[in-house]
DNA sequence: ACCGCGTAGTCACTAGAAAA
DNA sequence: TTTTCTAGTGACTACGCGGT
């Protein structure tokens, strides 16, 4: 499973890697980032132990295409092992974090922009005949994750069992920390979700098979599938895609869901007090705090309908000019 | 021949826990 | 409270395979 290091430092490492799994972390991430290390200090056919300022400086170095955040996750893991170096004898420059700022900004999909998603999805469905295909869930999928704000993740790996289109609620399991979660839906994704399950139910090939979303042959298909497609139908829709990191991703229907349901909050004039902590929990978050970020975009995105409700109940929405905007998950 | 999928891998990003 | 750190997962691509 571990990948071999080649340079002197490799033994070292090694330890470094024991030691913190001893302490509970899984350092999974932080292995391949100690294989750069390792493979910059061969390179360099440093011959002794205890990381030089010029060896921390090359490791530390900018990547040309990299954020700052990256570049900063990266360096912590090299301090790490600069602390560990110097706790076990081998002095150890300890390179300086940077500082850095989150920039990405949430893309949020305008009605129209989703009304249109799923009508080219629709029609997608329609021309693909392939029996493998995944087309074969995506509109009705598209729709689940726009009209309940879930994660991408927790979508695919619905059960038939977890829905209850009787009662139009679906259950999130979360392996993570036994904790379950249940979401209610419209009326409408209720009637999707059916037609969905009549033709899925129709097919022999798909009985027996407990996941939701499976191709008509009955697999179970990855979430690299449902973002494929999204990015084919994004591109028939007319929607330009930013780039690598940029573009609206298929996450943003979790963005777009959040700040269309506080958008549709201040609307009906529900009490914002009230009204947030249910968004909250819906989504799934522990705190508070994490909701107040969609506040934010939704004060950017709707300027109008700001005004209009800080009329009725000021402090609510903050001073734009005056805060920055996070991505909450 | 072409298309779409599965898989595996790299790189990147963020939330939330832990430490200070 | 703020800073530091880890866990977890998303974004994206290359490549190979099998069905049409």
């Amino acid at each position: 499973m571990s990948k071999p290091f080649y340079s002197v430092y490799g033994r070292s490492i090694k330890e470094f890697l024991t030691v913190k799994r001893s302490l509970g972390f899984k350092y999974q991430a932080a292995e391949y980032e100690l294989g750069n290390f390792d493979k910059i200090a061969y390179k360099r056919e440093e011959s002794s132990i205890g990381i030089t300022k010029e060896l921390a400086s090359e490791v530390c170095a900018r990547h040309p295409h990299e954020s700052e955040k990256s570049r900063y996750n990266r360096i912590q893991v090299v301090r790490q092992l600069a602390f560990y170096l110097n706790d076990t004898g081998h002095a150890s420059y300890i390179p300086k974090l940077p500082l850095f700022k989150s920039s990405y900004t949430p893309y949020v999909f305008t009605k129209e922009e989703v009304l249109k998603i799923f009508s080219i999805a629709d029609q997608s469905k329609a021309n693909n005949c392939n029996l493998r295909t995944g087309m074969f869930f995506i509109p009705v999928l598209f729709r689940l994750l726009y009209s309940t704000g879930i994660r991408t993740g927790e979508a695919m790996s619905l059960s038939i069992n977890d829905i209850d289109v009787t009662h139009n609620v679906l259950k999130i399991r979360d392996s993570k920390n036994g904790k379950e979660r249940l979401i209610p839906f419209s009326k409408s994704l209720s009637e999707a979700l059916q037609d969905y399950l009549k033709y899925r139910n129709q097919r022999p090939a798909i009985k027996g098979v407990n996941h939701l979303f499976v191709h008509p042959a009955g697999g179970v298909n990855g979430s690299s599938i449902a973002y494929r497609w999204f990015r084919k139908i994004l591109f028939s829709s007319g929607i330009s895609h930013q780039g690598k990191g940029a573009g609206p991703r298929l996450h943003d229907f979790r963005h777009t869901f959040a700040v269309h349901s506080l958008v549709s909050m201040c609307e009906q004039e529900l009490d914002l007090y009230y009204s947030l902590p249910i968004l909250s929990t819906y989504l799934g978050h522990q705190s508070l705090a994490a909701t107040d970020k969609y506040v934010r975009l939704t004060a950017e995105m709707y300027p109008s309908l700001i005004k209009s409700v800080n009329k009725i109940c000021p402090h609510i929405f903050p001073d734009l000019n005056k805060t920055q905007c996070y991505e909450a998950d």
